[in-house]
RNA sequence: GGCCCGUUCGUCUAUCGGUUAGGACACCUGGUUUUCAACCAGGUAAGAGGGGUUCGACUCCCCUACGGGCUGCCA
């Protein structure tokens, strides 16, 4: 490797702008950054649009918009690929020029014949050996259409030195004369994307294990030019619950899905960091930590399923440890990007107040709403069928002789402990037995946090008035 | 087909030749308790199979099986 330990680190995360970002991108991509922010390096993000085809504006909209939802900040401007493709062609010329690269008039039915036939005879593996490798320029075709092709070496092998999968040899002879410009003119990916992370100084390619045999191509092209090799490192791809390639079928594949589900972002890092990687028996970490941890040496060589019920007690630990304001923050956008309403000024209140107990039981936002419940309804509080059963004739007596005591009691966790005790002493019944209607009264269901949170967030005059509702 | 990569509890993983193979999630049991959770304590559960190397293999090598990737004028 010709990085030195005192060359800065630069990542970067090269996605196709063909859809949304799936989640194993997103992991790419925050593999990359911690990667370079633990390390005081720059993330770099450039968008792989060389294909007019399948590029849309709006997929580059959607990763921005993952990768920013996952908390993952990119330096400098994000660089288009396909804008750079007159310094791709010039690369490509320059090889011409270093005799490391050759004009090939092969046309594709010739291509096509050459592998039918050695597939007849039987061969193995059947790359293309072009005939225009070694010819005279003088035997050039006058005006024919030409794609440029790299000169690969025929014969030795090619050391691929990676982080996470050690040192893999690859036989140059199973490596074909890879096109580095089309006939049209245009750069082919394998020839962008070595061009684009030389000049972006990228140090560390961090990327999925699909590319590990492209790497000794693209190792070349940087042998071709002379470049220094980044350190490589590829990683396992996802795979989902069932251990097969992610895909649609598995459900939730893009990043924003998760968002959509009201998974935090914080614990969607830390799971998303953990999901082959390890450090230790460390578990559940903020992401300043998870930099301080990072390192290519944990990642795993398998590949790893989705969990969500380890996904969801990640993200529960780290709901209980957010801070309030932020968590309030981050659930008023989750409202939205659920196409939920958002919360009025009230519920507002009453939600920053109940949100420290809240907070400690729920592991996404949509439970974190069906905890809250009892705060986002209006009165008259209608309730279920087994809170109106709680609510029985005798259950509504005793109700009737509480709601005076409330009127004058003072509004904290052990005057209220203390009226509730004497009530249920005085009517010879145990706590259980008043604080089930009570709850029923006030949220209208027999499911809810305890009643004493209830009351102390809504305060005196909701409460007392929730229960006038039910006794009316 | 060829080439490359992988395989430890159900899942994510620790181990980097010598451990009662550890932790976490899930699951089961008990505790706490005003409901549901949460929380606390305990428990079940693993080296794909077969050969080597070695005094000793989960760890090193080979084969097989299974899984994945690549094999484009896609990225």
């Amino acid at each position: 490797m010709s990085s030195t330990p005192s060359t800065p680190v630069v990542t970067r995360f090269a996605p196709s702008p063909t859809g949304y970002l799936h989640i194993g991108g997103g992991r790419t991509a925050l593999f990359n950054w911690l990667y370079a922010r633990g390390r005081g390096g720059k993330f770099l993000l450039r968008i792989e649009d060389t294909d007019r085809e399948r590029s849309t504006p709006e997929a580059t909209a959607a990763i921005l918009r993952g990768l920013t939802w996952l908390g993952l900040d990119w330096d400098d401007e994000v660089v288009s690929q396909f804008e750079r493709r007159d310094r791709h062609a010039a690369v490509a010329h320059e090889m011409l020029v270093r005799g490391t690269a050759y004009k090939c008039f092969s046309t594709q039915e010739e291509i096509a014949a050459y592998r039918a036939a050695r597939e007849a005879e039987g061969a193995s593996y059947a790359v293309f050996l072009s005939p225009w490798r070694d010819a005279d320029p003088a035997s050039y075709p006058d005006g024919a259409p030409y794609v440029i092709r790299m000169m690969a070496p025929r014969t030795g092998e090619t050391l691929i030195d990676d982080q996470v999968q050690g040192r893999v040899v690859i036989r140059n002879e199973t490596l074909d004369d890879m096109i580095v410009l089309r006939s049209d003119g245009t750069p082919t990916y394998m020839l962008a994307v070595v061009v684009d992370d030389h000049d972006m100084g990228v140090t560390h390619v961090i990327r999925g294990d699909d590319h590990l045999n492209n790497a000794a191509r693209q190792q070349m092209v940087y042998d071709a030019m002379g470049w220094d090799v980044p350190v490589w490192a590829h990683i396992p791809l996802i795979h989902g619950p069932d251990g097969k390639k992610l895909s649609k079928r598995h459900g939730a594949t893009g990043v924003e899905d998760y968002q959509t589900m009201g998974y935090p972002a914080a614990g969607m890092r830390n799971y998303l960091t953990r999901l082959g990687w390890a450090h230790g028996d460390a578990e559940i970490f903020t992401t300043a930590e998870a930099m301080q941890m990072f390192d290519l040496s944990g990642i795993g060589r398998a590949p790893a399923r989705l969990d969500f019920k380890k996904l969801e007690n990640t993200c529960g630990h780290h709901m209980a440890l957010a801070d309030d304001a932020a968590l309030l923050h981050e659930l008023e956008a989750f409202l939205t990007a659920a196409q939920l309403p958002p919360l009025t000024d009230g519920q507002k209140v009453w939600m920053e107040r109940a949100l420290p107990v809240l907070k400690k039981s729920a592991k996404t936002f949509p439970e974190l709403i069906e905890k809250a419940s009892f705060l986002m309804i209006f009165r008259p509080v209608l309730p279920d069928l087994k809170a109106a059963e709680a609510l029985d004739a005798v259950s509504r007596g005793i109700l009737r002789s509480l709601t005076p005591r409330l009127q004058n009691a003072s509004w904290t966790k052990e005057a209220l402990e203390l009226i509730l005790n004497e009530v249920a002493a005085e009517n010879g019944i145990g706590f259980g037995k008043l604080a089930a209607p009570l709850r029923a009264a006030i949220a209208g269901r027999t499911v809810t946090p305890s009643v004493y949170d209830m009351m102390l967030v809504l305060g005196r005059e909701e409460t007392v008035g929730r229960l006038g509702d039910a006794l009316s």
